[in-house]
DNA sequence: TGTCCACTGGAAGGGAGGGCTT
DNA sequence: AAGCCCTCCCTTCCAGTGGACA
């Protein structure tokens, strides 16, 4: 009795002595964020230095040429760009040249008009002029774009991340009319700076817009392990206190990275993850283990956030692919999971989308991830889509299982079995 | 060799939903 | 309120197709 109450007792107190003693792990964690511009910027000299090339003749009041970036992702394109932009502001100031530089994500501002829209309202302060996110004819926009760049003597660079995205979308008229606006412009000079990491695109491209927009072309190559490990090293001193991490932990996180085609961006998740949970574990050290743990957990998380934000249709139709696969039925093919989605849209007494629309939503989930839908002839047995499911069926009924409107479903399992088998 | 299946994926267009100006 | 405009999501229509089979 009393031995027991002793054990209890230790125990209760380990538990809060484990967290108490616990070493702290970070000591600013900001570091190993994507948004984080650090001071330096290891193994990017050589793209630095041709950026800056190439915009240095704003200083001496000439247009700079239009650059285009590439490199794949977590190749510090984005980071670079801001770096060195940022560097041109700050010096143009001492040379009293009036510089703006509007930076642009077009995985968000993936219009034609929008792109228009965001550059007037970037000088919204100056010009105390706003365009509405939607309303206006596109032309007006650009009309007013003009006026207000031209309303005095600048250059403005205007960087668009993630062009693809807009060409894919909405063509390349935008940048058919942003390459040309210098002659129609008397004060203001801009040029065009395109971050790219699908080198593929050009092919969309008008080849007049493609000559005056790769006038200059940077190339930024996948960081090999070595260099990764540097960049994890360079943040880690800051990140975290002296002596948590084990030797092999930034290697390692750098391996990983490099074997996803070398994704800086990954390297950095894998370190801050890694770190998160051995501090959840109390542990003083962050070690090899930690960071097995943190890929998975990487892995395991962005998948299940892209299936709770699916759009509900692509939600049925991934259950009935799920079915499918309990059933043993997989791989099937479109009609086969177009006609079980329907069943369940009946269920739910949802009007069901048409084959055309379900096809697209099937390529959709293909490129998530979520699926494997490969396009195979069957000869005489036609053309159709082979559709093998990615991810277990367990998984997605368990996010299911949280999302009321899709409860229904969930009970669906056996009542298909009796219904159709 | 041609046929023909079960689709694929492009094109066009509608209409709801957002927001603007007048 | 009416009249525009843009975007998103969707339908309708349809020409095109890889390859098994006769």
């Amino acid at each position: 009795m009393e031995k027991r109450r002793e054990n209890e007792q230790t125990y209760l107190d380990s538990i809060f002595e484990k967290y108490l003693n616990a070493k702290k792990i970070f000591k600013n964690k900001e570091v190993l964020r994507h948004s984080y511009t650090p001071k330096e910027l290891p193994h990017r000299r050589e793209q630095i230095e041709a950026l800056a090339h190439i915009l240095v003749p704003v200083l001496r009041g000439e247009t700079p040429s239009n650059v285009f970036v590439y490199g794949k992702t977590g190749t510090g394109k984005t980071v670079t760009v801001k770096f060195v932009t940022e560097e041109l502001k700050r010096i143009s100031r001492k040379y009293n040249v009036p510089v703006d530089v509007i930076y642009l994500n077009c995985e968000i501002v993936d219009t034609q008009y929008r792109v228009l829209a965001n550059i007037v309202n970037h000088f919204k302060h100056e010009s105390g002029f706003e365009v509405p996110l939607v309303g206006w004819p596109t032309d007006e926009v650009y009309a007013k774009l003009k006026q207000i760049i031209d309303a005095k003597e600048r250059f403005v660079i205007i960087v668009l991340d993630e062009i693809d995205k807009l060409i894919k979308k909405s063509g390349d008229d935008v940048l058919y009319s942003l390459t040309r606006i210098n002659s129609e412009l008397k004060n203001a000079k801009v040029s065009i700076v395109g971050i790219s990491n699908d080198l593929k695109f050009k092919d969309y491209l008008d080849p007049r817009v493609l000559s005056s927009l790769s006038e200059e072309e940077v190339v930024f190559p996948p960081y090999d392990a070595n260099q990764l490990r540097d960049i994890l090293m360079q943040r880690a001193q800051e990140a975290f206190y002296p002596d948590v991490l084990d030797e092999a932990v930034v290697p390692l996180c750098a391996a990983l990275a490099a074997r996803e085609h070398g994704d800086a961006r990954r390297a950095l998740d894998l370190l801050r993850v890694s770190g998160e949970i051995a501090e959840r574990e109390g542990a003083s050290k962050v070690t090899e283990k930690h960071v097995w743990k943190a890929q998975e957990k990487i892995e395991q998380d962005t998948m299940e956030e892209v299936i709770k934000t699916l759009p509900l249709h692509s939600k049925i139709l991934l259950y009935a692919i799920v079915l499918l696969d309990e059933n043993g039925e997989l791989p099937a093919n479109t009609g086969d999971v177009y006609a079980v989605y329907k069943e369940l849209c009946d269920y739910m007494d949802i009007e069901p989308l048409t084959q055309r629309r379900v096809s697209d939503l099937i390529n959709e989930l293909d490129m998530l991830g979520i699926i494997n839908a490969k396009v195979v002839s069957k000869g005489r047995y036609g053309r159709t889509k082979e559709i093998r499911l990615n991810v277990t069926p367990y998984k997605v009924k368990n996010i299911y299982r949280f999302d009321y409107s899709l409860q229904p479903l969930l009970t669906v399992s056996i009542a298909r079995q009796r219904r159709l088998f």
